[in-house]
RNA sequence: GGCCUUGUGGUCAAGCGGUUAAGACGGAGCCCUCUCAAGGCUCAAUCCCGGGUUCGAUUCCCGGCAGGGUCACCA
């Protein structure tokens, strides 16, 4: 058979390049040794979730620890599932947890020399090394439709043997030069298929970064490389574009490891030396009594977007995914507390062999702790840029007196005290939690413990002493002497003695003053909290809380 | 079902032939205390099962079992 003439037949291009030109084109990249270039690469399919967030923050801390590239490239081989936006999606919303490209799609760098970063754009180089697997016989065009491929299926099935188009399967694997060409001149549509070279009875070892050594059987299949469209798969656009774009470390979900023999022989004979592999757990979820890993379509609330609108501090869920790639960053963040997590030294040989189940409460255990360390003036900025964006109009009103945002927030936040509180979990909570602060949105719940007459005796006797220039331990004397004066125990020590001879103690009095002035039955220090609130608003409410 | 892979407390996990089997989150309790939060202290809770190998297995081997992944002209 003429294979130069099919192959010209089949890929008439005029606009590729000899094979050696790429080479030219695309030199290996001149970095420092040790350095990894690594790569995010995802199909434009909307937005993304945290376990993208978790292999980018590996890609991305792997290359900048070692001095390499991390780069954006997207794969929009597939038509039907692009959304519109996406890509600037990804990139914000990475950047908002501090995952930044040095190079790619849409990413403005002088480093840009690899492109382009969209595979659609690269269709030239994936078709003229098709077209050289055609001539050189280790490609053929497959004319075979969907209905008769999942015809074979079935039967494969139902025989219980391996499906797929191989071996005696592969029905167009060895058509004559007339059967194709006259397939070719009925219009039929055709792909283009790798021949495959390999026996499933070939095992061998394989080093996976992450997972060690593993078992794979040689590839047998013959997959498409080129889909009828002429666009490649994933399988055969990932060799080439790892290869021109100096890949070193490919990092990807675990979900692949089942086509890396295909992609080792297709590395194979394309003549492309391979990368090292890197494939990650999943990140899981509970669903229904058992684990599984998180998805786009059913998991939603995972995605990044959800966690921007809930006011997560990105610091904090940056921590909890590094807490899960290397399980030794918590104990080094332990012994190195002022350090920034970038000094962190990660290594993906550290990285969980199995997938970890998603942990809210220790996502929101680290962002509190991190929210903890702000200033009262960062937490104030972090906050109101989360008001501004998602906060109500009322959130906005209250922003505007940042003064007084800060004032609650030194009270909020423990500011003077011997620890700081670690009240403030994320955003949206924080804003709720000071609701009370303001009297357009101050709904108390009057849950009093004792009878109204004890209550209206306390309030308007507290009310008719409480100076506002007191300070913390002339304000307690003076809760203490409304309890004396309505039978509670001044004394916490005699009312332990004694119980029976008191209604309560001081602490059930400050109670009643709480609910009068925030609503709750628990808040911070209720000195302070009148004194940021001020005696005018204090005495309404201590007469509004009265009982009728 | 075939193939690949994983299996230490509720969760994340150290461990790499001999340990009282770390630590963190969560839970329980105590202390502190005007409540809450924070903090301090204490407690409960784990090596999937069965065979080997070995003086000795959580650790090595084999077999089960259970979980996960994958079997497209999707990535």
């Amino acid at each position: 058979m003429d294979l130069v003439k099919l192959a010209n037949t089949l890929i008439p291009d005029t606009d590729l390049l000899p094979l050696e030109r790429y080479e030219e084109i695309y030199p290996p990249r001149n970095l420092p040794r040790g350095a990894e270039v690594t790569r995010l690469a995802p199909s434009p399919t909307g937005f993304i979730h945290l376990g993208n967030l978790y292999s980018a923050l590996a890609d991305e801390r792997i290359a900048h620890t070692t001095g390499g590239i991390f780069y954006l490239r997207i794969e929009d081989t597939d038509e039907k599932r692009k959304v519109e936006g996406a890509v600037e999606s990804v990139i914000r919303s990475l950047k908002y947890f501090n995952v930044n490209f040095d190079e790619g799609a849409e990413i403005d760098s002088p480093l840009n020399n690899y492109g382009p970063y969209y595979q659609r754009q690269r269709a030239s180089i994936y078709r003229a090394f098709a077209k050289s697997l055609i001539e050189r016989g280790l490609a053929y065009p497959c004319f075979c439709t969907e209905d008769e491929l999942n015809a074979v299926r079935e039967e494969q099935t139902a025989q219980k043997l391996i499906t797929g188009y191989y071996g005696k399967y592969a029905k167009c694997r060895n058509l004559t030069e007339e059967q194709i060409y006259a397939n070719l001149g009925a219009g039929k549509p055709f792909v283009i298929r790798l021949k495959s070279q390999g026996d499933t009875s070939n095992k061998l070892t394989f080093h996976d970064r992450i997972k060690g050594d593993i078992t794979v059987t040689e590839n047998d299949q013959d997959v498409v490389i080129l889909k009828s469209d002429g666009i490649p798969t994933y399988h055969f656009a990932h060799a080439i574009d790892d290869h021109f774009m100096r890949t070193t470390l490919v990092i990807r979900g675990e979900e692949w490891l089942s086509s890396l023999p295909v992609h080792i022989e297709l590395f194979k004979v394309l003549g492309f030396p391979m990368p090292a592999y890197g494939h990650t757990c999943s990140l899981m979820k509970v669903d229904g009594g058992t684990k599984r890993k998180l998805s786009k379509r059913k998991d939603p609330e995972l995605s990044l977007d959800y966690y921007r609108k809930d006011g997560y501090y990105p610091v904090a869920v940056v921590k909890y995914l590094m807490t899960i790639l290397n399980s030794n960053f918590e104990e080094w963040e332990r012994k190195n507390p002022a350090a920034d997590y970038t000094q962190f030294k990660f290594t993906i040989e550290k990285m969980g062999k199995s997938g970890a189940l998603f942990d809210l409460d220790k996502l929101n255990d680290i962002s509190k702790t991190e929210l903890s360390k702000l200033s009262p003036e960062q937490m104030y900025d972090f906050l109101n840029s989360w008001v501004q964006e998602f906060g109500t109009q009322a959130d906005k009103d209250h922003f505007a007196d940042r003064a007084y945002i800060i004032a609650i927030l030194n009270l909020v936040m423990g500011i003077g005290g011997k620890k700081r509180r670690k009240d403030i979990e994320r955003a949206s909570q924080a804003v709720r939690m000071i609701d009370y602060f303001f009297d357009d949105t101050f709904s108390p719940q009057y849950a009093y413990r004792f009878d109204g007459q004890t209550v209206n005796s306390v309030l308007s006797q507290f009310a008719a002493i409480y100076d506002p220039a007191d300070d913390n331990s002339a304000w307690f004397a003076k809760v203490k002497e409304v309890a004396a004066k309505n039978g509670f125990a001044a004394e916490m020590s005699d009312y332990k003695a004694n119980p029976q001879n008191y209604k309560g103690s001081v602490a059930d009095v400050a109670e009643i003053l709480r609910i009068a002035v925030t609503g709750m039955p628990n808040s911070p220090d209720l000195c302070t909290i009148m004194g940021i609130l001020g005696a005018d608003r204090c005495s309404k409410r201590l007469a509004a809380a009265m009982i009728k």
